[in-house]
DNA sequence: TTGTAAGCGTTATCAT
DNA sequence: ATGATAACGCTTACAA
């Protein structure tokens, strides 16, 4: 056992203010840049705070103002898919910055399990945080019934189930999926198919739906292949699965690219050349889509503004203290390479 | 400009004490799950709270307590870098695990730029965390200093620089690129180059030095290609620079997986067969390892257990007030595909 | 322009 | 076993 290292105690605004010579108001108003404060003051108090190294106690200040100056990113992933999707980071960043250029500190929470769901919504409700924004909701998400009934400011990214009145920002996944489906078909495909997934939530059945849309009477559901998650092994096997019901395929459209990626994988071994015998696309323009072998024709998805779009709609909301009416719908392009 | 929704005035601890008809203190004691309450008291204390829908609020908790239950995760990454490694959202897991099973709270904190650090340095001087695990720093690191000043438990992943005392958890990462690289001569090589990348970084340095130990006299200083980033361009980049300096080379140890895949493309552009022509080997074990084609042989690194490691050593700290005599290095495991 | 003092919601110490 | 009451560190009218 070593012998405790003794915490420093920190410095208070009291301190500042007996080193000033100047009361603990004065000090507060220079630390909030308000106006009605003498140069000379100013100068002493900033001398005293440098001095005996004071940093604002932000609880306290939490406490007094009834708010703090985070905003909460929750990620409602399964580990494995967490650690895959290149969207999350890019959403994570995305928000960072326009949350940084308002000064407020992003802190993002990951809920892995249900324990983890519950401490989330104490945190929550803790007054940790003044907003949140909430990536990949399921549909009956208990995090989203509390924010809900917390009435704390949030939106969410992806368009969340009907239950929930939260604002949302998110991208046109069936008119993207029907533009890239429409777009490989033109390229004289006759049997295209498709390896669905994420069906459980809104990404996942709307491209889908694009999908069908695209492709009209014509539509064939043997030809799709249904797949729980957004993985490389999904592709493996959902692209087994279309090779084997039908054989003469000689187009896919692949949720993701991570889906698509592994779909390359199948047809290699299948010995099937792509594009030559058979075109793919994937979704997302992921850093999976470059990888690929051919590189992926795929759907460019703007997750950076995605983040940045929804930490805006968050802010809106504090400052206001209402709810915006709509979220945003973001605009995807279509981005044509090799693979297809 | 839409009406304001009335933000719901929250129950306080008065709230509840008044509905149970009892007082503050008992009610908190119940909170606390302290003994000394009477059974009858507790009941009805649990009773007004669910009636009240009364929340802790932690801000008054964390002044009061002077702690808060959360401790922070800070990632000091380049963007590009963050969203392309898969370590760092198996840190991130592993260390939630570790927390969430101790009742903590995980926060995640990004560093982007200048503005980030200065934010992320009052936050942590706020009361808002006990404790921080810190990702990737560098030399010299802003962040390493404020929380040395603010005498905050922490600790690092991977080796810190000199100046600071933190401890840290990591892997040997001089040991296992020499043991990969032996594996790599081992197999018949005679010219084996290395494409370094990360030299700013403990990281770097360590797998380049333990490539030169493992090469002994032999070691060519003209066959190591010096990268900024453990990116995929970096391997095109490096492994183009290798070609042209050594013709004949026909092994390549890359700095990561990411590296690795980056030379495996470049290769291919210049017609040699992996590994018929010439070996590659990587570092990481992530999902790039998996992707590339052939399968890269690579180390793998216990991502997962480092980040738990690295918050058990925290708490330990935040529980003891004292600090841990020494990080951990973990073991990491030479995993064999058909890249070499 | 500055000082004073009353909160903010909990915890914790002392009596009782 | 429970009730008062003083912190905790900061903000913010209100006075001066």
């Amino acid at each position: 056992m070593t012998a405790p290292t003794p915490r420093h105690k920190r410095a208070t605004i009291f301190d500042v203010a007996a080193e000033a010579g100047v009361s603990r108001g004065t000090v507060s108003r220079v630390l909030n840049g308000e106006p009605y404060v003498s140069a000379a003051a100013r100068e002493a108090i900033e001398a005293a705070i440098a001095k005996v190294g004071y940093v604002r106690n932000t609880a306290a200040r939490n406490l007094a103002t009834q708010s703090s100056g985070a905003i909460a990113l929750i990620v409602h992933e399964p580990d494995s898919v967490f650690i895959d999707d290149p969207n999350i980071g890019a959403i994570l960043l995305g928000a960072n910055a326009a949350l940084s250029a308002a000064d407020y500190q992003l802190v993002s929470l990951l809920i892995d399990d249900d324990r983890d769901s519950q401490r989330v919504t104490g945190y929550l409700g803790g007054g940790f945080v003044d907003g949140a924004i909430i990536v990949s909701a399921r549909e009956g998400d208990p995090i989203s019934q509390a924010i809900a009934d917390l009435r704390l400011p949030a939106v969410m990214i992806g368009r969340p189930d009907n239950q929930s009145q939260l604002p949302w920002v998110g991208i046109d996944n069936r008119g993207a999926a029907r533009r890239i489906t429409e777009r490989l078909v033109a390229t004289g495909r006759r049997r295209v198919g498709m390896i669905a997934a994420g069906l459980d939530r809104d990404s996942g059945r709307d491209r889908l739906a694009g999908f069908r849309d695209a492709l009209g009477a014509s539509f064939d559901d043997t030809l799709v292949s249904r797949q729980p998650f957004y993985t490389y092994a999904a592709g493996v096997a959902g692209m087994a699965e279309l090779l084997r019901a039908a054989p003469d395929i000689d187009g896919v459209f692949a949720a993701s690219d991570a889906v698509a990626a592994g779909a390359l994988e199948a047809l290699r071994g299948a010995g099937r050349r792509v594009p030559a015998d058979i075109g793919v696309v994937g979704f997302d323009d992921s850093t999976w889509a470059l990888r690929a072998q051919p590189a992926l024709s795929t759907v460019r998805q703007p997750a950076g503004q995605l983040g940045a779009r929804a930490a805006e709609l968050v802010l809106d909301q504090v400052r206001s203290g209402g709810r915006p009416a709509d979220g945003a719908l973001l605009a995807t392009e279509v981005v044509w390479r090799d693979s297809a």
